[in-house]
DNA sequence: CATAGACCTGAATCGGTCT
DNA sequence: GAGACCGATTCAGGTCTAT
């Protein structure tokens, strides 16, 4: 049963997304890009059987807290300390983990697939319990955060990371994964099962009446690769925990079509916002590459997918002679071609090699810079 | 029951190393710097409650293999497949899992802890079993391989890592961690919960015949980190999957005593003679790392009795905003109000809590500096 | 206006001891 | 066992303020 009361505009625009997002593919008979409000085993218990191609689910980590946690300065640590991470014992919270992970077996397609996100508090419960509903693992993938919380007691390591399992309905199945993607998007090698990224903060942290307005809010750039690396456009990806709707706007954004269940009216408001704001990517920027062609010397593919450029961006070189949009999988199109940014830079300019990273340039405050620009702010961000 | 026979030579020197070791302290009643020849369960069952430190336990790792891997050149890959590693199903491993778990739980001094090591195969599985038997899991570390087997077939991403669970007997355990140890060793920031390791190839990965002799040697970087981190000198440690022996090997070279389990002749042979070749390193080069924690405490009226402060003189936060006069008892005074430098920190700032030590200043050469510098100088001149 | 520095904060099973 | 009270403790990035 679906609860959530959207305008009349709304479901409007969500319909016409979908058609629009599959592409003269029949629109599947699902209530997408919407968030159902309500329990999420009762949404899912609501929609029909395998008819999702891809479940992306952040559930309560089933944090066991003890009291206040002051820092050296005295400032107070705003921990997760929300009545839905509260479970009394682990045969709760694993009952609880069984009931929605049934769900999600029936309602993926034989050939979907399942990511689930935790912590060491949560996710050994998680990935045993999918071994034995009979989900056959494909990878778990760490999340190394470049700016984590420090251990302020000194008294562990650090807590720099965060686990992700991603798995297939069954041992057999012919799950969807786009190397070449992930091999344009990783500098021509092969992606690893540990990324990278910093976590969510600055202007993408969402904020209401001044503070955070979800606790756990996780970065674009983490849903960007797992939507990019296991879905194709037009496919159905299920967010059972939606929250303030990262899945849903990175989706939007990549030409999936999206389902989210959240109980709080409060994220649900936030996330709406937020999603009706993100943009799709236009189709040239969506193509991925097919060919082995394309070989970029620098991770280009990292500026897409951390935001620091848009796929569809369009990009000229310093004397605007010719221009390239920028694709969702780190590669450039100039017309019907596409390859590394290198590659493009040789090709229009008819020339043996180029250096991409000072051929192509940008708009930045109504100068044109070189890309380069870009990959240095990047690394000042980003390196350890 | 200990089944291994040693031979007179080797079991004298064990003795003696036991001696030095320890260094003074009364060596442990256990078969100390030996390999205890037999099945793991059995040989621990032979050994008394409550007396090891720490363990370290790389169990087989359930891989769930189908038949030869090739590589796309046609050559073929040596996997583990060696017939300790075959498990009927998740409830045979599971059953296997629990039955030297709850020995190394027996086993380990109500302070000790113990470390796990696996993949995505078997890891989750260990994981719910340490907590469903009332481990506390202190961190979960990601071992971020620098040169991991490529995925061949391209058809997931690059299995890069392997994890490590940490674990104490209980939620209030006072467990051993070398916080300042880990700090030194990691460029005087915290050690984080990822670290950056290179696979065991090269000269150190022990060989017969020109194959290697294990299929699954862990890097001695890797037990050094984790031996250093958790453990005294002098501890026992005990590892019941001990293969080629890269538990006792570091061990030794730490000061640290060792006991291993191994089945196979092969193995035992192999890690014996490795082990006998390991070199202790010297008491001063292990004494490098001192705890800030295990250092004296300084209770701040010692500066003034001893003369590193004048009573009267007038300390100050950092930019100057209160000032506090110190007492000849050790108290400062603020006004009229009176306490520690602690207290009256956190009072004039009206905070819950403050480092004293960093929080008031005194004047040196025309610089302000934390009183902290005083309690350096004061323990390094009571020292010698 | 640019730069330097202060201040704030992020999924955290984060103390010890005595009453 | 709960609670009071004392004492010791932090890294990186974004944002704001003072210079």
């Amino acid at each position: 049963m679906v609860t959530a009361v959207k305008t009349r505009t709304r479901a409007l625009r969500a319909k016409v997304a979908t058609a629009t997002l599959a592409n003269g593919v029949q629109a599947p008979a699902l209530p997408v890009n919407r968030i159902l409000k309500g329990d999420c085993i009762d949404m899912m218990r609501s929609l029909p059987t395998g008819s999702i191609d891809m479940i992306f689910a952040d559930p309560p980590y089933n944090l066991q807290l003890g009291g206040d946690l002051a820092r050296p300065d005295g400032s107070h640590v705003d921990a997760v300390t929300d009545h839905w991470d509260k479970f009394d014992s682990f045969a709760v919270y694993d009952r609880f983990t069984r009931e929605w992970l049934s769900e999600a077996y029936r309602l993926l397609k034989p050939n979907g697939s399942i990511w689930v996100i935790g912590s060491y508090h949560n996710i050994f419960r998680l990935g045993t319990m999918l071994q034995d509903m009979g989900f056959w693992i494909l990878n778990d993938i760490i999340w190394r955060k470049t700016n984590p919380m420090p251990n302020f007691k000194g008294t562990r390591f650090t807590n720099a990371h965060e686990t992700l399992i991603w798995a297939a309905k069954s041992e057999k199945a012919k799950y969807t994964f786009n190397y070449r993607a992930m091999k344009t998007l990783n500098d021509e090698l092969q992606m690893r099962s540990d990324w990278v990224l910093p976590i969510c903060s600055g202007k993408e942290r969402l904020k209401r009446n001044g503070t955070k307005a979800h606790p756990t809010q996780k970065p674009e750039s983490l849903l960007y690769r797992v939507i990019l690396a296991t879905t194709n456009k037009g496919d159905v990806v299920l967010d059972p925990f939606f929250g303030t709707g990262t899945t849903g706007a990175v989706a939007k954004r990549l030409g999936r079509n999206w389902i989210g269940c959240e109980r709080e009216d409060d994220y649900i408001e936030v996330a709406q916002e937020r999603i009706d704001l993100a943009l799709p990517l236009d189709e040239s920027a969506l193509k991925t590459m097919q060919s082995k062609r394309a070989a970029p010397k620098v991770p280009f593919g990292s500026l897409v997918e951390s935001g620091w450029l848009t796929p569809g961006t369009v990009l000229a070189d310093k004397k605007r002679r010719w221009q390239a949009v920028v694709r969702a999988d780190g590669s450039l199109a100039v017309g019907e071609d596409t390859g590394s940014i290198h590659g493009m830079g040789s090709k229009v300019q008819n020339a043996a090699s180029c250096n991409g990273w000072t051929f192509w340039h940008f708009m930045d405050k109504g100068e044109m810079k070189p890309i380069d620009v870009l990959r240095q702010r990047y690394l000042l961000a980003v390196e350890d």
